[in-house]
RNA sequence: CGGGAAGUGGCUCAACUUGGUAGAGCACGUGGUUUGGGACCAUGGGGUUGCAGGUUCAAAUCCUGUCUUCCCGACCA
């Protein structure tokens, strides 16, 4: 076909050079684009659109569970950072420091934040006297900066969005019930609105968040069948509420220690929507979030009525809410499709002079090309049910392909084999060493832990060692 | 942070080996013809060659340093 040839010239094909194809469809789809600042993006139009929108659908998701947004400083003095022990291990190495004000030199300098634990616990040790002051249950919505020695679009930055909820409560069990009520609100989220099917469970020690008693991920498979932790959850237990002081009084008078949890979802999720759902045409948007759901494209939109035509069909859509733009530029029609689908915008609603005549126009999907003509009395009814198919079938797909690439072993010559020659998951009993956590991963060239999948019946060896199994593993290389 | 590649109009690249007035295609402006899968003709604007030093009568070209990007590892959301 024609047209293939110069689609290639734009965007490489993904079997070709996954990691140039990923490059061309952030750059192509207008994302976002490279700064001054190594590490640090230029988010665009389209870009944030879209953040704009998964930042909206989760933030009325927390709402509804009693979340309060809140916005806690930027720097971090040193000794606040210093205070849990693991914390600080764990991020010393990727914090950037502020040593002066102005032309002076400060007494104790400060970290630009890489996660606020800290500064939420400072302030709550401060406010939290009583029972009757917990729970505490605040999130925000900013930027946090980690000094990262390689970068990506969206999948490793050193300044990247997201945000970070933190809560305080009284008991070991409330605190454990709302790490999991969030930890479920992403895997909704994820799953329904953007149509990403999803391995979780719990990571093992070696991988936990620093300072966490038990971080819950949620992992999405690429099209490389590489692996992207797209959110996760943790439980503190009391090792920030004892290293801060925070210590409430019951109704009888004693001092007990509170329980503390946070949970975070970063513009990396960015990443995982265009690595799971896009082509070789470019973004593939699912159409809850697409900040544009429909592109129409008026074709020989100089001859008479055409243009009015189109127009009135944006206007139409518009009442019913949905997300519409019209490509009334100059381009020529081709020209205009391929941008349309380079954008990932989910719906084409194309419109000339013989649909004109028919009373018809033509609308094309964007994740899987087919088209269907549609009379114009039917295009309110029909625009609504298809967006929601496109919402169905994406998942479906994405859902199919994750299925077909976890591998079942249970012994390291299959596990080598299946690295060796396949992409994806595998999932395989462990004891509960990190001494084998490490062997697998040297034996298989990179597949680590992805998580600990709960839910599992062990009743095998441990793959690596033989000796009895604690955990069922879902193993992966990661981004 | 280790190993590799690359930086020249907005983009993709040529000129570099062998130093001597910086070029093409695309994109952009204007006029016209077009419009159902990336149109065509005419005409026009735009670059102290990533940055800083050095060698030279002369540097895009040679040397040193530095920054950035991309790829592969290690680390990480």
């Amino acid at each position: 076909m024609a047209n293939e040839k110069k689609l290639v010239e734009k965007i490489t094909a993904r079997n070709v050079d996954f990691a140039q194809w990923y490059t061309d469809v952030v750059k192509g789809a207008k994302l976002c684009d490279y700064s001054s600042v190594k590490g640090c993006l230029n988010y665009l139009p389209n870009g944030y659109a879209l953040w704009e929108n998964i930042k909206n659908d989760l933030d009325k998701r927390f709402k509804e569970t009693g979340v309060s947004n809140v916005y806690l400083p930027v720097l971090v003095p040193e000794s606040l950072l210093q205070k849990e022990k693991d914390h600080i291990e764990g991020f010393a190495p990727e914090v950037a420091w502020v040593t002066h004000g102005g032309l002076e030199e400060l007494e104790e300098r400060f970290c630009i934040r890489p996660t606020s634990e800290t500064l939420f616990c400072d302030y709550w040790q401060k406010i939290v006297k009583s029972y009757r002051d917990l729970p505490l249950v605040w999130n925000q919505w900013n930027s946090v900066l980690r000094w990262e020695k390689t970068t990506r679009p969206f999948l490793r930055s050193r300044e990247f969005l997201w945000q970070e909820g933190h809560t305080l409560h009284a008991t070991d069990e409330e605190a454990k019930a709302r790490c999991e009520e969030m930890f479920k609100i992403y895997y909704d989220f994820v799953t329904e609105d953007l149509a990403i099917p999803l391995v979780c469970g719990r990571k093992t020690e070696s991988d936990k968040f620093a300072g966490a008693e038990a971080t819950y991920t949620i992992e999405a498979m690429m099209y490389d069948g590489k692996a992207l932790q797209s959110a996760t959850s943790h439980y503190f237990g009391h090792s920030f509420a004892d290293a801060f002081g925070i210590k409430y009084l019951d109704k009888e008078n004693n001092l007990h220690s509170a329980y503390e949890t946070s949970w975070g979802m970063s513009t990396r999720i960015i990443g995982a929507i265009i690595m799971v759902h896009g082509d070789d045409s470019g973004l593939v948007l699912p159409p809850r979030i697409a900040p544009t759901q429909v592109m129409v494209i008026p074709i020989a939109q100089h001859k008479e009525g055409v243009l009015d035509k189109a127009k009135e069909l944006v206007t139409i859509l518009k009442e019913q809410e949905i997300r519409v733009k019209i490509d009334d530029s100059e381009k020529t029609p081709g020209f205009k499709f391929s941008e349309q689908e380079m954008l990932g915008i989910p719906i084409r609603i194309e419109i000339g002079p013989k649909d004109i005549e028919n009373d018809q126009c033509i609308i094309v999907r964007r994740d899987n090309q087919e088209k269907i003509v549609v009379k114009l009395d039917e295009l309110t009814k029909k625009v609504p049910e298809i967006l929601e198919l496109i919402q169905k079938n994406m998942y479906a797909k994405a859902k199919k392909f994750l299925d077909e690439h976890i591998y079942e072993v249970s012994s390291m010559d299959e596990f080598e084999k299946v690295a060796s020659e396949k992409i994806g998951f595998v999932k395989a009993s462990w004891c509960g060493s990190e001494t084998c956590e490490e062997q697998v991963k040297a034996d298989t060239n990179g597949f680590g832990s992805r998580c600990i999948l709960e839910n599992e019946k062990v009743n095998d060896k441990c793959v690596c060692c033989g000796k009895e199994a604690k955990h069922v593993v879902m193993w992966g290389k990661s981004y």
